[in-house]
DNA sequence: GTTTCGGTTCTTTTT
DNA sequence: GAACCGAAAC
């Protein structure tokens, strides 16, 4: 039974599910009703009833919400829980790779490979199958393809056919490359993202002894964010829970949001099905918002049908109705913002607890260009990852060179670096050099200098240097440093505008590199942070600014005050994804829903009349239907400037 | 044949 | 910004 201290902290809903037996469970909870608290009581109801905290998973979305999860158990069971095992399902496939990559045909040391690799290599096949004209679908429209075959596990062939007329005749040319991409892959020893997930459920499902030791090991599998799980990581879950069904998944149909990378939120409607003797709970109560913002988020799921029905109940007194502003432009929308920023702080709001979130990065221009000048601290969480940034890149770039001996990309990258090389030369060299790269092989060596040209020969005779440091065993932030001081800060200087902002990047980059266990697992899991992770480790003792945010991105978050940007037709709900079928408008409302029930006392839709093109001409706004929806009376309308 | 540079165009959502 | 394209420069 549960100790007293649960039931003070939690309400009955909540500690029905955290202290359900054991079993498959499925807990819907609508947004803000204690989903986090609901899970890290589970995990602490776990612990204290004698579960070994290595034989627990905690699946979440990501690495960050699994670490704040882990740490709050902590402060209810004590120090038990540093053994589970929690991250997300990149992190988990990851780990146990790193285990049982050679029955895979694969090394331990696998490389991982980012976006930015994926996007290369695609390129570079392409190339090579003097495929590349105007007609021909760009790279990230190949690799999206890519990652539906493997997250979804359809045939490619479908998928061309339902993207491309028959008669443009590309579905041959695209397998044609796909399978190039693949065998790339596999030549240099590399995964990417997808190949992470499905080779971890490879594993699972092709060695019955591997699949065996897992389920053994965890006797407890544990889900956030279910609704956004995709089929292959649903069978993840349900190979590794097959045989106790203790799988406690935790999510909210409502919130599905990111069915374009192969997520199903059927998955969580036919948990029920699926799991013999499933037991459901439902967490209504809802403690974060106002009531005038659950009004309008329940009044605007309503245009979505098919759906568990859930209703928001609100516990909080009334406060103020959400606003609906009208303003001539992006520009007034922007001044709009600062005004309103400078009123909530008056008003006793903290710059933290205060986000402005939109549908999509460029929403946010107008806006990034202002802040400065108005001097309001914002930090943003771009679309771009810190590892992701071409100087961050370049650096791990030597780095994976020494470890990786077959990293094709990772080579070409840095010989990249020198003057006179470009593509052609880089790849020259890795053709000369056989597929393989051993810095201290003075045969290798000599190859590579014949290569080179004139101009390149002394910058990289310094490089060359930091790697036989490396082999003498110095640390690897001290190669970094060594690599920026002969070489690379100069060419960060010749290329950059902000060569200083550049280089502090780097300098906070060594700082976690000298902390690392391994330069192996630190490379990985950089791989594998998200863009969210890294944000409570940057900002030093929680800066006060504001947050600017893609709606995706403030999924799980909460904040005193939201204003929503361009609430109009064709920005939000986004005309790209408003297809043939009604799915896609149901996932921008869901969407929707989601940046609505972020905020907790003050909510500001602005929608701006019109937009700017950019050759100084306008184009007319029409609300969001996810406006027009909501009845009148739940909201106030304000205008702004001179319409 | 390659690299480099300057100008142009475009931005959905992300592990 | 950054990705892309075309033209100049090596």
């Amino acid at each position: 039974m549960s100790s007293p201290d649960f039931q003070q902290l939690l309400n009955a809903e909540q500690l029905a599910a955290a202290t359900a037996p054991d079993g498959p469970i499925l807990v819907l909870a609508a947004a803000g009703t204690g989903k986090t608290r609901t899970l890290v009581f589970r995990v602490a109801h776990l612990v204290r009833h004698g579960v070994a905290p290595d034989r627990i998973l905690l699946l979440t979305f990501t690495n960050k919400a699994a670490r704040e999860m882990l740490e709050r158990a902590h402060e209810v069971v004590g120090p038990g829980v540093s053994g589970v095992w929690g991250g997300t399902f990149h992190h988990m496939a990851n780990r146990m790779l790193r285990r049982h990559a050679p029955k895979l045909g694969f090394a331990h040391d696998f490389t991982i490979m980012d976006r930015d690799d994926s996007r290369t290599l695609v390129t570079q096949c392409v190339k090579e199958m003097k495929l590349e004209n105007k007609d021909f679908p760009k790279p990230a429209v190949l690799l999206g393809l890519f990652s539906s075959v493997a997250n979804t596990e359809t045939p490619l062939a479908d998928l061309v056919a339902q993207r491309f007329s028959e008669e443009e005749g590309l579905g041959p040319h695209i397998e044609a490359v796909h399978a190039a991409y693949t065998k790339r892959k596999r030549d240099m020893g590399a995964m990417d993202f997808d190949d992470l997930l499905v080779n971890g459920l490879k594993l699972l499902r092709d060695h019955a002894d591997v699949q065996d030791r897992y389920q053994q090991q965890f006797r407890h599998v544990l889900v956030d964010e279910y609704q956004d799980t995709n089929p292959i990581q649903a069978e993840f879950v349900d190979r590794i829970g097959a045989g106790h069904g203790n799988v406690f998944v935790v999510g909210d149909d409502f919130q599905s949001i990111y069915s374009w990378r192969g997520a199903d939120f059927r998955n969580i409607m036919t948990f029920p099905e699926r799991y013999q003797g499933a037991q459901v709970y439902k967490l209504e109560t809802n403690y974060r918002s106002v009531p005038g913002v659950l009004d309008v988020a329940n009044a605007c799921i309503a245009g979505n049908p098919e759906q568990f029905q859930k209703i928001l109940r609100a516990t909080r007194p009334a406060g103020a109705r959400p606003t609906v502003v009208r303003l001539r432009d992006g520009d007034e929308q922007a001044r709009y913002v600062v005004e309103q920023i400078r009123l909530l702080k008056r008003e006793g709001h903290r710059l933290s607890d205060i986000a402005v979130l939109y549908r999509a990065h460029f929403h946010a221009l107008e806006l990034e260009r202002l802040l400065p000048n108005a001097r309001v601290p914002y930090v943003i969480t771009s679309g771009m990852r810190f590892f992701e940034q071409a100087h961050i890149k370049d650096v791990c770039a030597l780095l994976r060179v020494l470890v990786y001996p077959t990293d094709e990309l990772a080579f070409t990258r840095l010989l990249g670096l020198l003057p006179k090389v470009g593509p052609r030369t880089a790849v020259k060299a890795w053709l000369k050099l056989a597929g393989k790269f051993v810095a201290k092989d003075p045969a290798q060596r000599e190859i590579l200098r014949s290569v080179l040209g004139a101009a390149a020969r002394e910058p990289w005779s310094r490089i060359e240097a930091i790697l036989d440091e490396a082999t003498e065993g110095a640390g690897a932030d001290d190669l970094v440093e060594r690599f920026v001081d002969t070489f690379y800060g100069e060419h960060v200087r010749h290329a950059y505008e902000n060569a200083d902002e550049r280089l502090d990047d780097i300098g906070a980059f060594m700082v976690d590199l000298a902390r690392a266990e391994s330069l192996d697992e630190f490379l990985s899991s950089i791989a594998l942070l998200t863009n969210v992770d890294g944000d409570d480790a940057s900002e030093e003792g929680g800066k006060e600014a504001v947050r600017l945010s893609t709606v995706h991105q403030a999924k799980g978050l909460e904040w005193g005050a939201v204003i929503l940007l361009w609430a109009v037709e064709g920005m939000f709900p986004s005309s790209r994804s408003m297809n043939e079928s009604e799915e896609g408008e149901s996932e921008e409302r869901r969407l929707f829903y989601v940046a609505v029930t972020r905020a907790k006392d003050v909510l500001r839709i602005c929608v701006p009349e019109v937009r700017r093109t950019r050759e100084g001409g306008v184009i007319y706004c029409t609300p969001s239907r996810f406006v027009e929806e909501i009845p009148p009376e739940f909201l106030l309308r304000e205008h702004v400037g001179f319409l």
